[in-house]
DNA sequence: TAGATTGTTAATCGATTAACAATC
DNA sequence: TAGATTGTTAATCGATTAACAATC
């Protein structure tokens, strides 16, 4: 049935799901494309093309069902189960998505992080113990994770990335300053608030 | 001269300067948009399409010269200055940032960090006295802060936000999970790692 | 000169929007 | 029935790519 859809699509079903969750906190029943639109800074058009790529969702002339239509987003980004996740390198950063408190609520847990310095392996980060890098490939298949976190330096980005698809992850969240070269079939999304905020810079000018 | 270049392009210039840093760094002192496409996974004609926005920045037959690339990008992103940030919430993100040790390097420092929580104000955060909130549109316009990292909860983002705007602000990087209501000529950029751990997991369907 | 690579035009591709019949 | 709003088609818009003359 469902044949390809393009990926900038499935980049807005997350949001799509943040706003019909807020709107489900007000209470209401039903949403519309119009309002949905004006939460979101979209055209009404583009949100219900969007979502018709996913059969009739809505029904005419009273809107989408907020419930509904968060069950169904939920089905379609597999979000109906909780996806395990390793935090590859124990910096700054990767302690701080140890402590993020929003991803269990979203689907995802951390449940291991890994490092290849000496001083880290053994300690607790966020109450999870640090473990040996080299250990990644074996642990990752035991522990059946899906997820990578990287938050190594730049330096040794690919290298780990290459681990991990080794490892069969294939869904890279980025935060080194790097783009990645994995193979067709795994999935990298890049994080860098100093391309984003280089990007402000220009508007500043 | 120059007229409006499309936003998504802008975008992509911060790219290309973090891979030309990364060239410099080989010890090469050409490059062409073949080298740049492959290490950015863009295609060459790209490449050049987006750089001759800019004037003619490159040489017929040897490429582009890394070193004068790298400074016109800093020119046309506004990065030969320093840029001033604040960041609005005390909590575990906001602490990461502070933390974080790449911005100085690629032109941006935190000078400035509020919350309105009691317990917060007065202490230090990374080096830094956290502020009371209520100060806020006075010290942003006094310090001359020009970037504000927002990471309160979504249910306040949008009254802080609107704060931001009447004190000047033109630039926001928004952690909150929430999107943003801004006038013309106010630039947010989102970072919200639950939206791309969602579109990772359409993939792993 | 021959080889390389840009800058730019035209062609292609894909995404967004407008419009409206279908239908609650 | 009248009003509202979807799903979908066709039109528009904009971004990417292919191709090549210009030129180092």
């Amino acid at each position: 049935m469902s044949q390809e859809i393009p990926e900038i699509i499935i980049g807005r079903l997350p949001l799509y799901l943040r706003a019909l969750k807020r709107l489900k906190m007000t209470g209401q029943g039903y949403t519309s494309s119009k309002e949905l639109g004006e939460v979101l800074n979209l055209s009404p058009a583009q949100i219900r093309k969007d979502l018709s790529q996913f059969g009739e969702l809505g029904t005419r002339g009273q809107g989408y069902q907020i419930k509904f239509l968060i069950n169904k987003l939920h089905q379609i980004l597999n979000l109906e189960r909780t996806h395990d996740m390793a935090i590859v390198g124990a910096g700054d950063v990767g302690e701080a998505l140890a402590k993020y408190k929003n991803f269990i609520h979203c689907g995802f847990q951390v449940t291991t992080i890994f490092d290849n310095d000496e001083e880290k392996i053994g300690t607790k980060m966020s109450g999870i113990v640090v473990q040996n890098s080299a250990e990644m490939t074996r642990v990752i298949i035991e522990k059946e994770i899906e997820i990578a976190l990287l938050t190594t330096p730049a330096k040794s980005a690919q290298e780990v990335a290459d681990q991990l698809v080794k490892a069969g992850i294939k869904a890279i969240l980025n935060y080194a300053p790097i783009e990645l070269k994995v193979p067709e079939g795994v999935h990298v999304e890049h994080i860098d608030p100093a391309v984003h905020l280089q990007k402000l810079s220009y508007y500043l000018g």
